[in-house]
DNA sequence: ACAAATTTTTACCAGTTGGACAAATATTAG
DNA sequence: CTAATATTTGTCCAACTGGTAAAAATTTGT
């Protein structure tokens, strides 16, 4: 009988491991290619089975990709959602900046395929973002203004603020290939995040400084 | 006899007109499609000419997608170039940055197709990249490093700087759905670029000033 | 007006791709 | 060990896509 993926259904081990090698490599090549640039022979080939064999777990491409999307948002909300309304307000917004920068050195094939599903104007994800992404985005935004008003913070759209920090830090994930041709040198690549984090925490600290 | 895109021999008035209305076709669909989910059809659908007729003009689908590229890159370049070694740090960094903000809201199209290549690996331009695009940061850079040497400029590392510009006005560009999404009211969403525009500069100009 | 050059259309094709189906094989429960 | 169930493979196909070739129509230079 045929498994419907992420279904309330049982799962057997071999359904389990093989829908793991498969979001893994449809991961890998999704978001390196796009959703029309894949085709289901190269995730297969990637995972190792024959399309068909693919197409028994997932039966058609939509379900990896819609798959990998939901996984995904999960993750992506995290680092904002730590946020802590008790914590020092400067201190609180470097610490996510780091969070997010660290999403962006160890995930950025995550960060790659969101943004595909974004530029192409977010489709398969449109609710998600007008519900809890924008919830939680609310949230935070009205802890940001509490500290405005108790001057721990300099006066600053909260809203914009946060999206400045997942552009910074996304795009060392999104653009890499472009920040690499510019660094050029070996030296200077390695350190890219490190050196990225130093400017960035200067950059808040100092400008949102009360 | 077939015309060669973009080439020395001089072109006929039917050449320009159609040459201009595919490549605006083709930037409109490539850019919410990306290369690969764009087809020749679509492209031939919204200049409003048969398939056979378009690749007259291009006479394969990489052919207009590098014409576009290769337009594209010299007006991304420009801002950066403006950028005023004899002018107020402070102020050349605001006005660049506006400048920028300018190119995304009025430009979203090219800022996407441009995200669509790096985030792809910048398969087409990667040589641009190391070159031309590599050689101005490294000039801004130096210039931006003199600015702190003359203490007019809080000490920074100007690559990362040039990025986070880069990422920040951009990002109201090629992730204007989500923004939109988040924003959810008409006001908010009609004000956004004044309102990033108004953030960003707030926070440039504190998180820099020496 | 007319010939030459340019532009457009019609018809077509070969390769790719997403996906269906049933037969064959392997796994597991009893 | 057997039957039921789950997994894998081989085969196939219809739709789509990038691109070609040649005829038909149009524009242009003189």
């Amino acid at each position: 009988m045929k498994p419907r993926a992420a279904s309330t259904q049982r799962r057997t081990r071999i359904q389990k491991e093989n829908e793991e090698i498969i979001l893994e490599s449809a991961l890998e090549i999704f978001s390196t290619n796009g959703f029309r640039g894949t085709t289901i022979d190269q995730i297969a080939a990637a995972a190792g089975m024959s399309k068909p064999n693919l197409l028994y777990y997932f039966r058609r491409k939509e379900d990896m990709h819609q798959a990998l999307l939901d996984q995904l948002l999960t993750n992506w909300l995290a680092p904002l959602e730590e946020m802590d309304p008790d914590g020092e307000p400067l201190e609180e917004i470097c610490k996510y900046i780091r969070r997010k920068l660290v999403m962006a050195e160890k995930y950025p094939r995550e960060s790659r395929l969101f943004a595909n599903e974004i530029l192409q104007g977010a489709p398969h994800i449109k609710e998600q973002l007008e519900g809890a992404l924008r919830e939680l985005v609310d949230e935070k935004s009205m802890l940001i203004e509490n500290w405005i008003e108790q001057k721990k913070l300099a006066p600053c759209d909260p809203r914009h603020v946060i999206f400045s920090i997942w552009a910074t830090t996304q795009h060392y994930a999104d653009f890499d290939v472009q920040i690499c041709a510019i660094l050029a040198e070996e030296e200077r690549i390695k350190t890219r995040f490190e050196d990225a984090a130093k400017m960035l925490e200067g950059l808040y600290v100092n400008g949102l400084k009360p």
